[in-house]
DNA sequence: CATGAATGAGCATTCATTCAT
DNA sequence: AATGAATGAATGCTCATTCAT
């Protein structure tokens, strides 16, 4: 009679996982509006006490959702970083990797890229990490000469603004949806911004 | 019987007016989350219940705020597409007063792009008729070749990310500031990636 | 047909009046744990939001509680005070003012005294202000050698010890009630502990 | 096969012993909101089920704080009642002991005190057990003479009274502090008050 | 036209208590 | 004995909206 019942030492990991998830899911549905502390309890299958064992405050789950959303895409484009690619082409794999994580995460991009004012510090370093990260690459590929030589950081708002923007505009702006993937178009479109 | 109220002919358009100027006021100074019902009628130096009579609801107000806005940047753009001046010039002119109007109404417009889904239809069209001005620039242009082929809608949303992204950095990514005026670079990185 | 209803500029007082003496009401019953906001303002027949447009807070209710009790006290006190009462006769005067008040609100007195802590400034106010008062009048009384020579302040503590002690005795400690008026009793004591 | 676990012959009274002592030291930091279960419990180095598992409630648990505190307060009175001691000096030393538990468990006498409603028939006994002794103190005196001819219980209110309210007023009504020790002016108040 | 008191559902958060392990 | 995740009702408070005057 093997149990399946978690033992007793085990944490059970699945409230914190569905905290987060209901977390992405409400607001990748509803907006930020929707993802109220009772919502997400709800939508986890919990009560509202049992997200304050897991997570301080709200907008500490926030933090979680965040970090691990940018933590793994962080990861692979880490690799990409070592990978030494012609600068063209891992710009494309860059903006490729981002719109597998943004299109998942929409909203929880969205809210953490809208309204960073209201967000904890904390939020706000991950936040940056992820910034870090394109300077980076965009720091090796000026050594290069690959690049154009430009603020890094300007580099960084650029190619961030192109890439955030056109999905917003497919949304909800009546553009036409990626189709055989816009990507392409917008690796172009940011090559020319920023490449030589 | 000296009368000391307006008369009649006098259209007394004071209390819109002074709804939305608070309206913008307050929610320039502490975001959003300070533009309260409560806190714009004691701003605009009426009740609540005055709000009401002039619209349907605090999202009408704002509908109103942002045609405003909008509405006058359109004016002087529409100007500026009549103007017939060299392409360049006049993406630079465009991003020039696209930021005139940015400014000093940041948080109307991060309202727009942070919760439009909850926007009712009459602020959409604002918000779409603001991208068929560019749209209309773009085609104007291409049809005298100066700038690349591509589809307008994907010119408007590089054009509109790189524009909106580079402030938000600027403030809060530690992207230094403006100094005579980022709209140089701004205007560069647009017209490497949109323009001929 | 005479209106009985109130004229739109004309504040009803009646919420205000009914959260306070619901408050008292329900402090006097069951203790400071029964005086919730929500149990206060069912009690009052009004809704949350009522006491938040009255009161900035539910501890602000608290300071109008307690000072419509003390101030209405400290005037009748005010006159003894220019009363120019033997000594013995005034504190008797004195304790019988200080039940008259404290019995219709005992528990309200009682959170003030046990619970000072957790009270805000103006309220901290209030509550000296009770104890000038009777500084005062020990100060009088000593300038005319009707009473020991001590430190007001410690008179003070002696007094309000006796005068506050009691009833709780008589209610939770078993002490028998009041009879004839334990007033005497108690101005007996006080009259030794710090008159003449 | 040397083992780490306490031998069985060994009570174990670790917990519950933890447990009051946490009580008392956080109820005498923070006062009695800092005293939550959880606090307890982190603070005793167990956890919330343990404390359940000695103590019926949370009420429970302060039974057993409280009657530790009278309990070992009423042994070294005990001693004093048969010491014989006269009965001024017998008040100062009464007074002096009851200062020595009172200023190291200050609130936990304060929650006593404040919200004896809500606690159990167990706790109103010590209460009153505490009150008997001295009761039992005046009636001796009394049989001997050596104090006033009154109700016990009333003196009993008149000492208490002043006892518990001198230390307030010290702590926050502005008086000064007790110096080489206020105990000598209270206990001629109380001395004047009911002795003889 | 304007007032402003009242609504009532909503918010994030805390708490003593329970119970499967 | 002890664990600690989960409960669920309660807390003080905010907000856009309504309506009798």
């Amino acid at each position: 009679m093997a149990s399946t019942a978690p033992k007793p030492g085990t944490p059970k990991r699945d409230t914190k996982e569905e905290l987060v998830n209901a977390t992405i899911k409400l607001a990748s549905r509803g907006g930020m509006e929707a993802a109220s502390v009772r919502s997400i309890t709800r939508e986890a299958g919990v009560t509202e006490g049992a997200l304050y064992r897991h997570y301080r405050s709200k907008e500490q789950l926030w933090v979680e959702v965040y970090t691990r959303i940018v933590g793994a895409m962080a990861e692979d484009k880490a690799v990409l970083l070592d990978a030494d690619l012609p600068a063209r082409e891992c710009l494309g794999e860059w903006i490729r990797l981002t719109y597998a994580y943004y299109d998942g995460n929409r909203d929880a991009f969205n809210y953490v890229l809208l309204a960073p004012r209201s967000l904890s510090e904390s939020l706000g370093e991950v936040y940056e990490r992820q910034g870090r990260l394109f300077v980076e690459l965009f720091t090796r590929l000026a050594a290069r000469g690959e690049v154009r030589e430009m603020d890094p950081k300007l580099a960084l708002a650029v190619f961030g603004g192109i890439v955030l923007a056109v999905p917003r505009l497919v949304n909800e702006g009546g553009l036409e949806p990626p189709a055989s993937g816009y990507t392409e178009e917008i690796t172009d479109a940011v090559w020319r911004a920023i490449g030589n």
